[in-house]
RNA sequence: GGUCUUGUAGUUCAACGGAUAGAAUAAGCGUUUCCUAAACGCUUGAUACGGGUUCGAUUCCCGUCGAGACUACCA
């Protein structure tokens, strides 16, 4: 795939001082607290207000009763009151029970909405001169890929995107298992099966499929011809067990994976193309979904790597080789078994090769950090992994981190490939793609009328990836999720496209106000702000703290949620204030800048999960 | 058996140890002479069970029960 980009050429923003409310805030009630309780002052904790209360920040009193010698509420009165006395963003408060609601003066929030509009970088954070390489998708090349690698790849998409704008700088990285006996199934299939009558060979061209499809298709009939074989020799009384070692198909299989080991050029040539035809498919779907990698690792070039690392560790006496002349690493104390890390034919297992990559990967970037986005069933690996690191005195091996998520589930029970009971990516694709395409015929109502055919496709892959993205994306990465299809091609409530679409809505506020010639221009000048005005200035706000805090979990679900939110609000704020109707030009221009403001972190916050908005829908 | 993860409305997901546990969806009812109704509003419904720590527990600890993964000289 791609060729090496390292990311050394990056803008360096000129940090904006922006006004920071929370921090002022926490500051006053530092300052206050000084005041009022000499010698008591603490580390101060603030918490946005709930809903059906007057303000917008809270402080919890319960914490100081103790330290204070007074109760909730007259801590919370004394407190309250001298903020409003001294501090110049405090506007009201009230106390309910111990519960300090402080609510910050208009202009306070005039002042902050000037700043983020701006400021063109908003929740771009300072660059940290940190490097991180996140590794992720890593396919095998004998099959599609499936609604398990749609997770994988967009949350490492995602949480590449966030780590940049976290200020990192990210390497994207991708290893293809292309070797294996998984492979050889495939390809043995591919002999026996593969030819018509009249002699021709199956092509992608000729079948009309996409290369991974056809390969795909293959590793199918491998297993069905197997599973015949294991079946007829159980029923002549072979045990099962037996069977599924012994049977000629595993056996040809096996035949063919020592004839690649050895180079024989027939078997190797067979292998080259097969896995040729899954590239181009596999380039199809990653470009289909916007994913791309800095630099791809293939298996058959780095599996003798760990080799030397084995070696190495016997050195140290970190490993121990047992009688019939495999290796193992005793990690009884940490708590762990044994582990095999080679055979005693000397060959490499999963975790050789690991050792290997993991060094390689850390020679060619020197990166500070390294992620894995591998399923969570993989857990256990990778405590071997970073515990054979430590052993090792890798100087990274403390930097070493496994983005575990959960696995997708079906409303049927678990996917199984081997039995093709599977999700197709690139069919779940085409399915939110055409299910937006229908839901526009009646949703729409002639408002994609200027559309062209290519536009309206645009769009509709458009809204139906970010459907699929969001659907994905939204849920926390550590949990085990249901995909339920019907759910998944949904365009309303908490998903992508309704997100979409207030963007949309947005972005035809602003052309019709350039119509009316409407300047944008200028600081806000208002006194006084409506509640849902409020809200959203102090929703945007939390931006950059919310792409600090998904950054540092690994967490797209944060910027999801956080987008929903934003977005439903404004939606509460178009219903209830007219924009353009407004004939005060002051209160126009704050809800302009305002609507502006949210339909840029719309805009990026989206483009963190990987999904893009459209200008009209 | 051992290790790890997990259990919240009918369903899918939220909730730095904080207030009356939020959304979405499904069902029903309303809102458009006016900026995009792919929208907005209203109504119904949940922390598996039992202890403990705490001013306060969905959250932390222990136990029971349920779900899942791992525990391969497969990758």
């Amino acid at each position: 795939m791609g060729p090496v980009i390292r990311s050394t050429y990056r803008l360096h923003f000129v940090l904006l001082w922006l006004m920071d409310i929370q921090s002022i805030l926490e500051t006053d009630i530092l300052q206050a607290i000084n005041e009022l309780y000499p010698g008591q002052s603490d580390d101060v904790q603030l918490s946005p207000t709930k809903k059906e209360f007057e303000g917008q920040y809270t402080f919890v009193t319960f914490p100081y009763t103790k330290k204070l010698r007074q109760a909730p509420a007259q801590i919370g009165q004394t407190i309250g009151a001298w903020l409003v006395e001294n501090s110049a963003i405090v506007s009201a408060f009230n106390v309910v029970q111990g519960f300090l609601n402080i609510s910050i003066a208009d202009s306070a929030w005039v002042e902050v909405l000037n700043d983020i509009a701006a400021n063109s970088a908003f929740g771009t954070l300072a660059q940290k001169g940190e490097s991180v390489m996140v590794e992720f998708s890593s396919p095998n090349t004998n099959k599609p890929l499936h609604l398990g690698h749609l997770r994988n790849n967009f949350l490492g998409d995602s949480v590449s995107r966030i780590l940049t704008a976290n200020g990192y700088d990210v390497v994207k990285t991708c290893i293809v298992n292309d070797r294996g006996i998984h492979i050889c199934k495939s390809m043995l299939a591919y002999q026996m099966f593969g030819t018509d009558a009249s002699g021709r060979a199956e092509t992608p061209e000729s079948s009309g499929m996409k290369g991974d499809h056809l390969i795909g298709k293959y590793y199918v009939l491998f297993d069905k011809a197997y599973k015949g074989q294991i079946e007829d020799m159980v029923a002549l009384g072979t045990p099962k067990e037996e069977a599924e070692k012994t049977a000629p198909l595993m056996l040809e299989v096996q035949q063919m994976l020592r004839l690649w080991e050895q180079g024989d050029p027939e078997t190797k040539a067979l292998w080259s193309q097969l896995n040729a035809w899954v590239y181009e498919g596999f380039a199809v779907t990653y470009k289909n979904i916007g994913v791309s990698f800095d630099k791809t690792y293939y298996e058959s070039n780095t599996y003798l790597l760990g080799k030397e690392i084995v070696e190495e560790g016997i050195q140290k006496g970190v490993f121990f080789r047992k009688d019939d002349g495999s290796v193992w690493i005793d990690l009884t104390e940490e708590g762990l078994d044994q582990k095999l890390v080679m055979r005693s034919d000397g060959t490499s297992v999963y975790m050789t090769q690991d050792l290997g990559t993991t060094e390689l990967k850390f020679q060619d970037f020197q990166s500070d950090r390294q992620i894995w986005v591998v399923g969570n069933e993989q857990d256990y690996h990778f405590n071997v992994l970073f515990a054979i690191m430590r052993q090792l005195g890798r100087s990274y091996a403390n930097k070493l981190y496994h983005l575990s998520y959960g696995m997708v589930d079906l409303p049927t029970g678990k996917m199984k490939s081997r039995e093709g009971t599977v999700v197709d990516a690139d069919d779940l694709i085409q399915e939110t793609v055409d299910a937006a395409s229908t839901a526009a015929d009646d949703a729409a109502k002639g408002k994609l009328d200027g559309f062209s055919q290519d536009e309206k496709k645009a769009l509709f892959q458009m809204l139906g990836l970010g459907a699929l993205k969001y659907y994905l994306l939204k849920v926390d990465p550590q949990k085990r999720m249901q995909f339920n299809p019907a759910e998944s091609v949904d365009l309303h409530g908490n998903t992508g496209p309704y997100i979409q679409y207030v963007h949309a809505r947005i972005k035809s506020i602003l052309r019709k106000a350039a119509e009316m010639n409407v300047i944008l221009d200028g600081a806000v000048t208002a006194t006084q702000l409506d509640e849902v005005e409020q809200q959203l200035v102090f929703l945007l706000s939390q931006y950059p703290q919310r792409v600090i805090d998904s950054g540092a979990a690994y967490s797209p679900s944060y910027i999801a949620q956080y987008a929903y939110e934003l977005a439903k609000t404004f939606n509460q704020f178009y219903d209830k204030l007219s924009i353009l109707k407004e004939m005060d030009m002051v209160k126009l221009h704050v809800r302009l800048v305002l609507s502006n403001a949210v339909g840029e972190t719309i805009r990026k916050a989206m483009g963190l999960l990987g999904i893009e908005v459209p200008e009209k829908m």
